[in-house]
DNA sequence: TAAACCCCTG
DNA sequence: CAGGGGTTTA
């Protein structure tokens, strides 16, 4: 801090001011600047000058850097901080207070004052420690603290709400409250004459003065921090690692709760980090950019009624004070991200890596019906083959991995939306530090799927997705600090709002599971689905083909393909009619269809070449009277008659059945 | 007139 | 099974 050095000499009446004075409706904040730099220090003019100087200072350096805290101030107030900079540090004082020995103490102690200032030290420590205590790091065995301690409290309690009337005013009538104070010229070493009172009441007033001024600061950070973090979420790589190196530093007892929505915020920009990099894997550019501001603005109203909530659930316990201290440790981080983007955003080299890389997925789901003309759908091949492995289908159990139909960035051989999309799920589920291997949550088709295309640690994952090695430190620092998940925080209302994440993971699952082209698996099930009827409707097709986004030319296809079924069966139902004929079977009853007939044999073969496929009795029976009918027409020479068969046509098509419901989860492929 | 169907070819 | 031309139909 720049603040002027004072001499060395003690202003008494400031002292005894001090023991009188309440001390408890102190910022934890301004407690750090003020308590923690020796006192004696404070040496010409009052000390209450001195320290609204610096406090006004602190304000000004804050409002002209919008908040920003530069490194070296944080490293600075983390030097004053001695009171609170560490968990450590801040636990052992708490354990001793009087045992705190202050920065620069070692030239203090020959001072004259030194025990006088010690002692008095020891006694406002250990009030600010008794208002430090936050609802979340409270033990069972603060309830019983003494009544001095509930004492201070409920006068930090109605201190706070005096301060929130006086901030009713306009803020000019703020500054000129503590400002003629703080610069009056008279206030020298010798006034130790001074009416104690008078001197007690404008440091109250004084006090007052400061906390209202911190408190706005807060506010207007809150609101800053609030309004500019979804800007900076696609940009922070590094931040959460600047968030653990703060907060070892930063992190005091009665800032658990921070602590926590550190490490809440950390998590959930680092989760948005990488469902925007799946998105932008995935989707268009418009549709990702609007599911990033969709998630971004997800994730920050995550942190922000993490905030609220928090606030209102322990704020009737809560001090002023204790409310204020989360400030700080925001304020740090929050400068340490400006600091990181006028730096020249390192984070934008990620992201600039990753556009280069970026495949063109999309473009090739969209091929089909996007590079092509709508009329020039029989140009394209209708099935697309896949070699060498078993296509995939979203649901099919049996499926051994996607095709390889790209190489993205991830350099997921394998990748497909399916896969992606349930990374990306998982990931908003259980954080980037779980591993996806026999989750018990895991989803089904996850599981059904070969364990070589989904048991990918993070870690490997990570490596895959060719994320930048300061993406990659972090995660291995956050695992190896046991950075909390979301989930793991124990805050329901944190797992509530992730909720929302997950929603719109949900809707991402839906849209890129959906299947843009028909693949040997699809051509399996319509032959089978050919047992069962022989002219379905599109909404048929639809219906049992879930998984493929149905356009024009899928619908041509499809039908295409029933329309070659038919003309296969008519064909075979033909020419065994005509071999009927030909062997002389006057009896139409002699004709039947059994699954040992030759008829069925070829039909099967044709339609359930494997064999594993029970063919329905129904089919036998439509078989049996599409076969009279043909012989029925070519007995009586309806042959001649160049469209002779679509009589027959007209009979056959009321004879299709219902396609079991199995067959719209593809359990047969 | 687009969609569906038929028929034929490869 | 795909593709294409011809025909029918709504």
């Amino acid at each position: 801090m720049n603040l002027s050095l004072p001499d060395q000499t003690m202003h008494n009446s400031s002292e005894g001011c001090l023991e009188d004075d309440k001390p408890d409706v102190m910022l934890p904040c301004f407690r750090r600047n003020m308590y923690d730099e020796p006192l004696a220090s404070y040496s010409s003019g009052s000390i209450i000058s001195q320290l609204l100087r610096k406090t006004i200072h602190n304000k000004r350096a804050l409002d002209e850097s919008h908040f920003y805290l530069s490194g070296s101030a944080a490293a600075d107030s983390s030097q004053e901080d001695q009171c609170s900079i560490s968990s450590k540090d801040s636990t052992v004082e708490a354990a001793s207070p009087g045992a705190h020995v202050p920065i620069g103490a070692g030239t203090e102690v020959e001072h004259p004052m030194a025990d006088h200032l010690q002692a008095k030290r020891a006694r406002v420590e250990n009030i600010i420690r008794v208002m430090a205590g936050s609802p979340n790091s409270r033990q069972p065995g603060d309830s019983e603290r003494c009544d001095t301690d509930a004492r201070d409290t409920r006068e930090a309690r109605e201190a706070y709400r005096e301060n929130k009337r006086k901030q009713r005013l306009p803020q000019h009538q703020e500054h000129s409250v503590g400002g003629p104070a703080n610069r009056r010229p008279g206030s020298s070493s010798n006034s130790d004459n001074c009416n104690k009172d008078e001197e007690c009441h404008k440091l109250k007033e004084q006090l007052h003065s400061m906390q209202r001024l911190l408190r706005q600061l807060q506010e207007k950070f809150l609101q800053v921090y609030n309004q500019e973090d979804p800007e900076n979420n696609d940009r922070d790589d590094t931040e959460g690692v600047e968030h653990e190196s703060t907060e070892s530093r930063y992190v005091s007892t009665e800032d658990d709760f921070e602590r926590k929505n550190s490490r809440v915020t950390a998590e959930c920009k680092d989760r948005m980090k990488v469902v925007g990099y799946l998105v932008q894997q995935r989707e268009s550019r418009s549709l990702q950019d609007t599911l990033k501001q969709e998630l971004s603005r997800a994730v920050n109203d995550c942190v922000d009624r993490v905030f609220k909530k928090e606030a209102s659930s322990t704020g009737q316990d809560m001090s002023p004070q204790q409310r204020m201290c989360s400030s700080p440790e925001l304020q740090i981080g929050v400068g340490a991200d400006r600091k990181r983007q006028q730096a020249g955003s390192p984070q934008e080299q990620p992201q600039a890596e990753e556009a280069a890389v970026k495949p063109c997925s999309l473009e090739y789901y969209e091929s089909s019906e996007a590079h092509s003309p709508p009329d020039q759908t029989e140009a394209l091949s209708l099935v697309v083959r896949k070699p060498p492995v078993t296509p995939l289908s979203s649901v099919n159990p049996t499926v051994k991995r996607p095709y390889p139909m790209h190489q993205n960035p991830f350099q997921f051989s394998y990748s497909t939306p399916l896969h992606d999309s349930q990374i990306l799920e998982h990931l908003l589920k259980y954080g980037p530090h779980s591993s996806f291997g026999g989750h018990p949550c895991m989803a089904p088709s996850m599981d059904r799927n070969s364990p070589d295309s989904v048991d990918l640690p993070w870690d490997a994952i990570a490596m895959r997705s060719k994320v930048t090695s300061s993406h990659l430190a972090h995660h291995a620092r956050a695992s190896a600090l046991g950075a909390v998940t979301v989930d793991n925080l124990c805050l329901p209302h944190v797992k509530i709002e992730c909720g929302e994440l997950q929603s719109m993971v949900f809707c991402l699952n839906v849209n890129v599971n959906i299947q843009e082209g028909l693949t040997p698996s699809h051509l399996k099930k319509a032959k089978l689905m050919f047992f069962y009827t022989r002219y379905p409707s599109s909404n048929v097709l639809k219906n049992f083909f879930p998984d493929v986004k149905f356009n024009r030319c899928i619908t041509s296809q499809l039908i295409k393909w029933f329309s070659n079924f038919r003309e296969f069966y008519y064909i075979q139902m033909e020419k065994f009619a005509r071999q009927a004929i030909v062997d002389g079977i006057s009896d139409i009853k002699d004709m039947t269809v059994s699954r040992d007939s030759e008829l069925f044999r070829a039909l099967n073969m044709h339609y359930n070449k494997a064999n594993d496929f029970h063919v329905p009795d129904r089919f036998m029976e439509v078989s049996e009277i599409t076969l009279h009918e043909f012989y029925s027409a070519i007995s009586s020479a309806k042959d001649s008659d160049p469209s002779w068969k679509k009589a027959i046509y007209k009979v056959i098509c009321k004879l299709d059945s219902d396609v079991p419901e199995e067959f719209k989860t593809s359990s047969y492929l």
